[in-house]
RNA sequence: AGGGCUAUCGCCAAGCGGUAAGGCACUGGACUUUGACUCCUGUAUUCGUUGGUUCGAAUCCAACUAGCCCUG
């Protein structure tokens, strides 16, 4: 039942607990590998209002405490809670903000693990005298043959969350374990059901974490500084057909809340912050076959082999589509897929798969 | 001022005497560790107004109202 066994006597590991079956499971797997186990649960959000809307599953919830205090109980392991809020505010939050008023889509899940999961929690974790930190997510991290560290998706298809880890470095890969990316999703559950967790059958974490009403337009709204101004709605020619209530509000690929009658369904196919216009189309042109990506990150190769065939994913859930890429500059590739893709999104995350590693990736530009 | 045409859900639009299609938009839900997409679901007791004909009208008739077009 045991995957991946092997004892690691004097070894410390923190694990970050969210409160979920995953985290936790991951704890005590480590446990029974002779790990010298320490739970954290990493405060990042919480506002004071929250107590009365508390949504099951999210990753970072004020319940999530106390779960993870009552599972850290269970395994007998020492439990902290690390203080991590204004790094997040300031590396999440705030650029989530920035990128929505520059027209852009981010995905907060992707900076959250960089720049909080990882580098802050490594590195206090460190400073306690930890070895390593670990996660619940569902995936692998092998060391190659070529001396670098990869992610490498999980045993299932099903849950794989190697996306949102593509731009892990290899000083924290180094350092980073991942027990649960060994088994599926009920394997996970049964064992949490079996050593008695009550969070067994907690269901999974959704949507972000830090808009409890998943409202973000009003979250964005109600936390910049600027004005969101409306504008119009424009078609491929530059007619204008329509009023937008500010480009915040529109991401590409959109069609839901346009409020726009065509006859048929149209959908928001670019997003122009200079002039503040949203570019609407029919669903057929919202597909593209290639983008340009920058801000890269390596993993599994130092460099990608131009002409090389990866699998290439958009965003989260994206099956992947075959395509190679090309250097721009040192910092920049362009992508071009076999098939087109729909909805290439400027501010998503291009993360291209040699296998089941994880080659990098980068950050859309367009 | 004359002549003609049109008025059906927020938008477009079927209907042509037998008891209100459909598309778009919008609602709710499912899916989903980002935003989206997708998939289900719901949505006019009422047809510009007022009368009339008829067993029965959104459908026929009349007047009125509004908009559009043509001629001055």
């Amino acid at each position: 039942m045991l995957k991946g066994y092997y004892r690691m006597e004097n070894k410390k590991v923190v694990v970050g607990m969210s409160g979920g079956v995953d985290s936790s499971v991951a704890a005590y797997l480590l446990k029974e590998q002779g790990y010298d186990v320490i739970g954290v649960t990493m405060e990042i959000w919480q506002q004071e209002d929250v107590c009365h809307m508390e949504r099951e599953g999210g990753c970072c919830g004020l319940k999530a405490v106390e779960d993870a205090r009552r599972v850290a109980d269970r395994l007998n392991i020492p439990y902290y809670v690390m203080n991590f809020k204004d790094i997040f505010k300031e590396k999440v939050i705030n650029n989530f903000i920035q990128e929505y008023m520059a027209g852009r889509t981010p995905n907060p899940c992707i900076m959250c693990n960089r720049m909080v999961k990882w580098e802050s929690l490594l590195k206090r974790s460190i400073d306690i005298g930890a070895d390593y930190i670990a996660t619940g997510h569902y995936s692998r991290i092998d060391k190659l043959d070529n001396g670098r560290y990869a992610i490498r998706k999980s045993v299932t298809e099903a849950k794989d969350q190697t996306y949102a880890l593509y731009n892990l470095t290899q000083e924290q890969l180094r350092r980073t374990i991942m027990p649960v990316g060994l088994y599926t999703k009920e394997e996970i559950r049964d064992i949490a059901q079996r050593i008695g967790l009550n969070v067994a059958s907690k269901p999974d974490s959704m949507e972000i974490c830090f808009i409890q009403d998943n409202d973000y337009g009003r979250f964005i709204k109600e936390n910049c500084r600027e004005e969101i101004k409306p504008g119009n709605f424009v078609d491929t020619e530059g007619n204008i057909i329509g009023r937008h209530r500010g480009i915040i509000y529109y991401t590409v690929g959109q069609r839901k809340g346009l409020n726009l009658s065509m006859g048929y369904p149209v959908y928001v196919l670019e997003i122009r912050p200079e002039t503040n216009q949203v570019v609407i189309g029919r669903g057929e042109e919202v597909f593209k076959e290639s983008l340009r990506a920058s801000r890269l990150s390596h993993m599994s190769e130092e460099r990608f082999k131009e002409g090389k065939e990866y699998m290439g994913k958009i965003r989260y859930n994206h099956r992947g589509t075959l395509c190679t890429v090309r250097y721009i500059d040192d910092d920049t590739v362009e992508c071009v897929f076999k098939e087109p893709v729909r909805a290439v999104t400027p501010g998503q995350a291009l993360v291209l798969y040699d296998g089941d590693y994880v080659a990098g990736g980068g950050v859309i530009e367009r």
